[in-house]
DNA sequence: ACCGGTCGTCGAACCGGTTCGGTGAAGTGA
DNA sequence: TCACTTCACCGAACCGGTTCGACGACCGGT
C-alpha cells in the first residue's frame, strides 16, 4: 500500500515509482503501463504526509476567522463556500483554523507546524496583529478585508466607505432627513473591524455632506438585538424615516422591530445596507443594499494567494470592490416630500 | 529549526529532544530546561508533517459536504461552526471537502491520501455510497443524519419523521384541514437526501392519521424559489391554511409569497417546519418550528468521532434527537374554527 | 573495434520527526 | 570488590515519499 510496495509488484524501484507519476523524467512507455497496471489494481494513492514532507509543500490553505461563538453571519458562509471550492479548482484542500490574534494556539499551529502553505485571513481588523505578523514572517497570505495600512500587502477588500455613502446618498436623494446607522456588535468595533470602522466613516462623511441629521448604533449579531435596537431608534428619534445597516445578521430583526412599531417598508421607513446579495433577498421587502460580491471576493482571494505561493517574488496585489447599489423594494421616498 | 538544530543547541541528540517533548520517556530536569530554553529562544514548533508520517496520524479531521453550488443554507453553517469549534478543542483541525460521491477527487484525497484521521459527513442521503465505501474501509467516520440502515453505524441523527408529524399535529390541533408540505430541491428528493425523504414519510402519515387534505412541493433552496412555491401551492389549492416546510432557505420566501397573496401570518395562515432556531427567528413573525439543534448535533459528532478515534474497537454508537417544537407566532387557529 | 552520447533505470540520501535497543555512569546490596 | 539495577541519554532504523548522481545498455559514427 505504499510506493515499495508498488515497485515491488511491477518490478522497479521505488524512484521509478515515483517518476513514472510525476513525470519529471522519462520512463518508457513499457514500465509506466506495468506501474499503472499496478497501481490501477491495488488502487495506490500516495500518502500525503510523506509527500508533504519531502517537497515542503502541504497543498493545504488555511482560512483564519475568529471564533465568533457560533454567531456566523451568512457572509462569512458565503466566503467559507467560495474560497472552498475555488481552492478545489487550485487543487487546494482547506483548513478551517477558528483564530483570533497571531498568539492564538490554533493560529501557531498553521503557522509553526507548517500544516498550510498559506492563508486567508477573515474579519481584518485595521490593525491587525495577524496581518502585521504574516507580513514580518513573508508567510503567503491573503486578508479578505484591509488593514489600515493595506499599501504593500495582498488582500481583496470591500470599500464600505462608498458602499456606505452611496446608501446615503440613494436615502437623501429620496428625502430622507432623519437617518440612523445600524453598525456591527460594539465589541466588535472597539476590537477595530474593518467594515465597522470605514463603514461608519462613510456614513458620517455623507450624512455631513447632505447636512442629515443622524444616529449612530452598535446592534449585535442577531436578530433579537436588531430588534431592540430599532426600538431604541424609534425611542431615540420618533422622527426617524430611514436606516443604512452593516449588520445581515440583525436584518430580521430590524425588519420586525418596524413591522412592531407599525412602520410600513418602505412607504413609512426606508432601509438599507450593506449585505450579501443572497441573504437581502430573502426579507420582504427585499432589501436595495450595496450586495457584497462574496463569491467573487472569496475566489479572487484563492486566486491572488495561488499566484502568490507559485511566484513567491511576485508584488504584492490586490483588488478593492465596490458594487453598485442593487435597488429592491425596501427604500422609497419619504411621505409629503414630493 | 528542526529538531536536530534544537539537539545541536542544547547539546543532547535528536531523540532526547523528542522524549523531552513528548514525555514517553523519562529526561532529567536539567536536560529539559535547557532544551526547553533553546525551544523557546528559537520560537521552534515541531512540523506536521514530519509528526503524521512518523506516527500515522494527522490529528486532523475532515468535514464532507457535497458542493452546494454556494447554495450552503444556514444550518449547514451552523454544523460547520460548531464542528469546528468541538475539533479544536480537542486538538483537532477541520478540513473542508466538498464531495459528492466516493469516486470523487476530493473524497479520494482525504481518505486515500490519507489527509485527515478521521471523517464527519454531512447530508446524508438514505442509500449513501460515502457511508457504505467508509463502513466497508472500516474508515473511522460519524454522520450527521443516518441511512436507511443506521443500525451498525456510528451518526448523530434527527428524527424528521417524528419532527414533521409533530408539526402536521400541531397545525391538525389548531384546526387546519387543508395543509401544504414545502420540501427540499426535488434533486435532492430524488438522490435520494435522508431529511427529504423522512420528513415528506412523517407529513404523510400524520395527514393520513388526521384525515387533512394535503399536497407536497418540492421547493429550490433560494427564496425566489420559496416564492413560487407559494404562489404554485395558493394556485393549486386556495383553501389552503397551513404549510409545513423542511425548507430553511426557502422560508424567506414563502412568508414574501404569503405577504404578496395577502394572506397574514398567522391569522390567514399557519407555517411551521424543521429548521435551525437561529434562522427561525429571523424571519417575521417568528417562526413556531422543532428547532434543529445543529450546534449540539456539530459537538455530538465531533465527540463520537473521537471516541471512536481513540477506541478504533468501540462498538458503534449513534445519537437520535428529537427537539419539541418551540411555540413561536408562526401559526395559530383556523378562524371561524372555534 | 572503439568512443561518445542518449535513454531508462537504480541506489542512496534526504525531508523531520518517533521509537526501539543498547550503553555508560551512578547507585545499591552482599 | 563485584554483580545487578536504575537512570539518562544516544545512535540507528523507520515512516513514505522525492531527487540527485551514477551506471549499464544501446545507438551511431569513424
Amino acid at each position: 500500500m505504499n510506493i515499495g510496495e508498488i515497485a515491488r509488484r511491477a518490478g522497479v524501484s521505488r524512484s521509478t515509482v515515483s517518476y513514472a507519476l510525476s513525470g519529471k523524467r522519462p520512463v518508457s512507455d513499457e514500465t509506466r503501463a506495468k506501474i499503472q497496471r499496478v497501481i490501477d489494481e491495488l488502487g495506490y494513492r500516495p500518502n500525503a504526509s510523506a509527500r508533504a514532507l519531502a517537497n515542503g509543500r502541504t497543498s493545504t490553505i488555511g482560512l483564519v476567522f475568529p471564533p465568533a461563538g457560533n454567531h456566523y453571519t451568512g457572509m462569512q458562509l458565503d466566503f467559507i463556500g467560495s474560497v472552498v471550492e475555488a481552492a478545489a479548482a487550485y487543487d487546494y484542500d482547506v483548513l478551517l483554523s477558528p483564530s483570533g490574534v497571531d498568539s492564538d494556539r490554533s493560529f501557531q499551529r498553521l503557522l509553526g507546524e507548517r500544516r498550510v502553505d498559506g492563508a486567508i485571513l477573515m474579519e481584518i481588523r485595521l490593525e491587525d496583529d495577524r496581518v502585521d505578523h504574516l507580513a514580518a514572517l513573508d508567510f503567503p497570505s491573503v486578508a479578505i478585508g484591509r488593514t489600515a495600512h493595506p499599501e504593500n500587502g495582498w488582500w481583496v477588500g470591500l470599500d464600505h466607505t462608498a458602499l456606505v455613502e452611496a446608501c446615503v446618498h440613494h436615502l437623501a436623494d429620496l428625502g430622507h432627513r432623519r437617518v440612523a446607522f445600524v453598525n456591527r456588535p460594539e465589541q466588535l468595533l472597539r476590537a477595530g473591524y474593518e467594515s465597522a470602522h470605514r463603514g461608519l466613516d462613510g456614513f458620517t462623511k455623507a450624512a455631513a455632506e447632505r447636512g442629515l441629521t443622524v444616529r449612530t448604533y452598535c446592534c449585535g449579531d442577531d436578530a433579537a438585538s436588531g430588534q431592540a435596537c430599532l426600538e431604541r431608534i424609534l425611542h431615540d428619534d420618533p422622527a426617524t424615516t430611514a436606516l443604512v445597516t452593516l449588520n445581515e445578521a440583525a436584518l430580521g430583526g430590524l425588519y420586525r422591530g418596524l413591522a412592531q412599531a407599525g412602520r410600513h417598508v418602505p412607504r413609512d421607513f426606508s432601509v438599507t445596507g450593506v449585505v450579501a446579495g443572497r441573504w437581502a433577498e430573502t426579507v420582504t421587502p427585499q432589501l436595495t443594499a450595496a450586495d457584497v460580491p462574496a463569491e467573487e471576493m472569496g475566489r479572487r482571494a484563492v486566486d491572488l494567494l495561488v499566484e502568490r505561493l507559485d511566484h513567491p517574488d511576485a508584488s504584492p496585489r490586490h483588488h478593492l470592490l465596490a458594487p453598485p447599489i442593487s435597488l429592491r423594494a425596501s427604500t422609497g421616498p419619504v411621505l409629503g416630500t414630493f
